[in-house]
DNA sequence: TCACAAAGAGACTGATTGGTCTCAAATGTG
DNA sequence: CACATTTGAGACCAATCAGTCTCTTTGTGA
């Protein structure tokens, strides 16, 4: 990597909490700049606009924060505990500041930054893609129901997360957080796991 | 009403969707300006601050989505189908422009806009104790389970609702939305209510 | 209707915005 | 080690920002 593009990441990797936590609008070149040390001549080498370095910088928290709740999932044999671990996760790792960047740009870009709002609608994707392959080897497996909607499934694990992060972040505390892991623990254990009676 | 009173008012309203829909930053006097048809002028008469305009229009479009959720719900005798028309009041009756009040503001002024986050936190805590009260009477009446705990379950509900309403803003459809409200409804069926052999 | 108060227009301010340009310094390569 | 290329500094720009001020217009109570 020669030195351009190691300024680039550097800019990107000290963006990303400025814009998780500030918003698109919020987050002024200023701000980077002072992120970064560099100068705005500096910064603007490397990017056309502010919204490129937005979209990049998002890209980058996105990352971030879902390997964090990714790493070493596959090592966990049952696809049940596998989810259930996952969603663990959401509170006992720690993110990139400022919360799930999901949660931040997907509301920040929902008025007229469609690049933006592209990116968000494709880690969505991307992280639901993830829990549906896990229920789908589960069904094949014999660990998960038959009758089990991957779909559904995997939305309402995204809906009930996010919302919980929502409500415990105006509330600035983990209960609502808590509440809907435990109710998704609750909820997948009941519904999604394969019943002990009918196994083998 | 005077007609400066009537003149904040419809700055109020007018701004409302505007902060909802572009956010603090996003959101700027000339929009307000266009929006309303006053100078500058006209406006800084009523309101000190961009920033008090603010939390007055999150307070009024706070009012009016709550206030379309809530209508006639007094009138449904059962608690436990209470809850549910009010959930499905959120797919079925459209809100402010721009979405859900509190999932915009609540993740746009949570950094260093003190005065809307406790707005935010009160509208929150407000729609709370409105589901709380409607579990507390039902188990006073007896048509909510005993052991149901009114704290849970109304956070349940709420973070419930707004994950889903996020990832459906994302998405551009419903379904995430609808997904959410089945399970809540399953949810209240199978774990809230009373169950029939248990009754009288 | 009159006189005073309230309301609004719109020019103005200083600060800040995203972005550009030029030039010097650092870097990398033959 | 020389020299072209890449990189970054920082002055600069026009546009836009929130907010102020003055002066005219409008509303209102006696």
């Amino acid at each position: 990597m020669n030195k351009g593009e190691e300024t680039r990441q550097k800019i990107i990797a000290a963006a990303a909490p400025l814009f998780n936590k500030q918003g698109y609008a919020g987050c002024v070149i200023k701000d980077i700049m002072a992120a970064t040390g560099l100068e705005k001549g500096g910064i603007y080498r490397h990017f056309e606009s502010k919204e490129e370095i937005a979209a990049e910088a998002f890209d980058y928290a996105w990352l971030v924060a879902f390997a964090a709740r990714r790493q070493g999932l596959e090592d966990i044999p049952d696809h049940v505990d596998r989810l259930k671990q996952h969603i663990a996760r959401f509170v006992t790792r720690p993110s990139i500041p400022g919360g799930c960047p999901l949660l931040n740009t997907g509301v920040d870009s929902d008025n007229g930054n469609p690049i933006l709002r592209e990116r968000v609608r494709n880690a969505l994707r991307g992280w639901q893609k993830m829990l549906r392959s896990i229920i789908v080897e589960g069904i094949a497996a014999g660990t998960i129901r038959q009758d089990a909607d991957a779909e559904k499934v995997s939305r309402l694990i995204i809906s009930g997360l996010e919302g919980g992060m929502l409500v415990s972040r105006i509330e600035k505390n983990d209960e609502a957080l808590k509440d809907a892991l435990e109710h998704l623990d609750t909820y997948l254990e009941a519904t999604v796991r394969v019943p002990k009676f009918q196994k083998a």
